[in-house]
DNA sequence: GATACCGGTATACTTTAGGAAACCGATATA
DNA sequence: TATATCGGTTTCCTAAAGTATACCGGTATC
């Protein structure tokens, strides 16, 4: 490992810019799997209990659907969610969290946590 | 505020949805400033000091100029972090987190901690 | 018999996010 | 003189996200 005038040029004043690129790839993967409009609020929802389709979509004003269907797949192909179907006629399905899933839940409180702040800012000053 | 049959059937087993509603719209505010690919990104750069414009791009893999140019602007517009500019020639910028902007670090945190778990997971999956 | 609920799917569409590449004037460096 | 750096902007493009609306079979309810 040598240090060359190129790599010092690159990185002048910030030597730490390593251990930034080390803390991005997790932080990375994270957002891979929960970025996009609806899937936190989709996990916040099952952070409750165990849900029903329409009762999702009734939680989250907004949500059609198309959308709820698309990402309750890739909630359940990323291991974050289950599908139970019961054999009630006509079918009931419940989704839930997973184990897994439920380890979202200190990120979730952060995230509800920094919202409420924030909140509260904007709507003080208006907008 | 009465209780009618309707709001029963919408309602059945989780008694609870009011709880969930009233912890959305915190949620939602936080992601309308925060989704996206590179927000968090940046941000999380942001956080290991000030930092010139060319200097996020090359810490953040696949981040164009075009993007980051965007997402500064609007976290300077949402209060997240600042822009200032040096009479140097050619001129210097360099980018900062506001006070407020820094309030995000809690956040910041879960989401390293949580994607650093994940990352093992499907590391040790295999994809 | 009409309507509403369930758990979705299908189609068609608009909007946004994001990417690739070229380019700018000014300056420093080789 | 050629090249690279700085902090971006511009243009063109694709892919994904998101929306609207209608629809399905089966059942319960009015």
């Amino acid at each position: 490992m040598e240090t060359t005038e190129h790599d010092k040029r690159k990185c002048p004043t910030h030597l730490n810019s390593g251990e930034c690129t080390r803390m991005l790839l997790p932080v990375r993967d994270a957002l891979d799997i929960l970025s996009g409009k609806w899937k936190l609020q989709i996990i916040l929802s099952l952070t409750f209990g165990k849900k029903r389709f329409k009762q999702i979509q009734r939680e989250i004003p907004g949500l059609t659907p198309k959308m709820l269907s698309k990402e309750l797949k890739e909630l359940e192909i990323n291991g974050l969610a289950d599908r139970h179907v019961y054999d009630t006629a006509p079918v009931s399905v419940e989704y839930e969290l997973t184990t897994y899933g439920k380890t979202l839940k200190p990120l979730i409180g952060e995230l509800h946590k920094w919202g409420t702040k924030h909140r509260k800012k904007i709507i003080q000053q208006g907008g």
